[in-house]
DNA sequence: CGAGTAGTTGACGATTGTCAAGATGGGTGG
DNA sequence: CCACCCATCTTGACAATCGTCAACTACTCG
């Protein structure tokens, strides 16, 4: 059993050391009994298909899930059957944070591409937590941090330009690759125009074309779904608003 | 010291029936004994003048705090000084969720008029949740219902144009009033047209206008800060996009 | 190989931002 | 108590950005 137990703790800490989670499982103040109860509630790399459903809206709410391999966007449905993209979740990331509340799930999640997650039943972490105070303190954080991203979503579709928006979403995911350990500037896009221009609040002829005046100015490289970014200083420039020489800030001063 | 539980009882009754606590405040799975610890470790009513600051962007997070009267806006400010408004706090809801994750605050908070705040020091809730797993779970859903929240924003600025805005602005305060008890109807606003525009990513003159195309249509009655919405349902149909006769969706489907 | 979906490009128009000027109102000092 | 002033708000004219419509191309999947 202590053999089991070492075992099982080298095996989380190379399934998870990429991973969201990670501040769940790897923390000092875990004892190996504490790692291995997590390990126990935690269900491997169940895998997906392109379009297959994790959830629906309305679906209760029983597992977090954590993307493994592949991509997953969440969406919401309104009344008149448009979806509203919500977010696009890459490896390591967490989904379901928002169902807690209620227990029912306020979002669709749906592959992008083939793709494994991890499941850990919520019941068993909140059950785990509560005997765990590092564990409890790690999920507040982890809730927190989600609710800090707000910030970033009111800059991108409150006050930016398109242009802006797109460096942006470009640079959103170089960094998020880049700390994966992937390439930052050289990578699939999983989600469609549509997708993307969705999630930007553009329509697809304005991404289309920004996507194609990028690529005329070297910025850079695109091919259908495959993605080179050849100058990151200046796509970050122009997320941050340093377009041209001094585009008009849409801010006011206090 | 019974008769003691049951007068803090009856008081936290009464102080926190409309606050957003309530949740924490007041579930049956608290014992009077839980409830008294919780009741010891808020400082009640502190007060705050127009101007005043909370706290600023990275100053130490200690204490959550919930608005009794008045009103609070946060907001982040960007290199160039410009101020982006994440969002108004009226009675009852709740600030500084944000900051639990760096013990750091990524917004500032500021009053917009006389105000008043309960504050509860993070590091007792936190230890009084562990020792009470109701509580903690109440925790675990008032973050997740903040994340909820995002849907909504992504909503408003992401597919939605201006008149939409300004309706579903106007709508979801009188929701908020009306469920603390205020008027659903007739209320002031208390932050300015300056602070509207910014929030809803638009510019102060195209609220201004909006306004008055309200008020000339009968929506509403707007002199001011002080503001009678006339027409619920028709302002509850112009913020879910059902302008005039149907007005083009800017969705898109699957 | 063919059909359908996804993506691109161009022309045009609507919505909304920008600039400028004027109106309103609250607050302060005479 | 009145008058003035400054900040806030409103209104108008114009321009820019971005969405819409339509046609065309390219890739994917049977």
């Amino acid at each position: 059993m202590a053999g089991q137990n070492v075992i099982s703790l080298e095996t989380i800490k190379v399934a998870c050391q990429n991973c969201s989670l990670s501040a769940l499982c790897l923390p000092m103040t875990l004892t190996p009994e504490d790692v291995t109860r997590l390990d126990n509630i935690i269900e491997r790399n169940r895998p997906l298909h392109r379009g297959d459903y994790l959830h629906s809206e309305g679906d209760p709410f029983e597992r977090l899930r954590v993307v493994t391999t592949g991509s997953i966007k969440t969406y919401s449905t309104s009344d008149d059957g448009s979806e509203r993209i919500l977010g696009f979740h890459l490896p390591g990331e967490l989904i379901g944070l928002e169902a807690i509340e209620n227990s029912r799930h306020r979002c669709s999640a749906k592959a992008l591409e083939t793709t494994l997650i991890c499941e850990i039943p919520f019941d068993a972490l909140e059950q785990l937590s509560h005997e765990t105070p590092s564990l409890q303190h790690q999920l507040y954080r982890l809730l927190s941090r989600e609710i800090g991203h707000e910030t970033e979503i009111l800059m991108l579709l409150g006050k930016k330009g398109a242009d802006e928006r797109v460096a942006t979403f470009l640079m959103s995911l170089s960094e998020r690759f880049k700390g994966r350990g992937f390439s930052a500037s050289d990578f699939y896009l999983s989600m469609s125009r549509f997708d993307i221009s969705n999630y930007l609040g553009l329509a697809v002829e304005t991404v289309s074309r920004i996507f194609t005046r990028f690529q005329d100015e070297g910025l850079i490289n695109a091919k259908r779904k495959h993605v080179q970014l050849l100058n990151l200083a200046r796509l970050q420039e122009i997320a941050d608003g340093n377009h041209h020489k001094g585009r008009s800030q849409r801010g006011y001063h206090s």
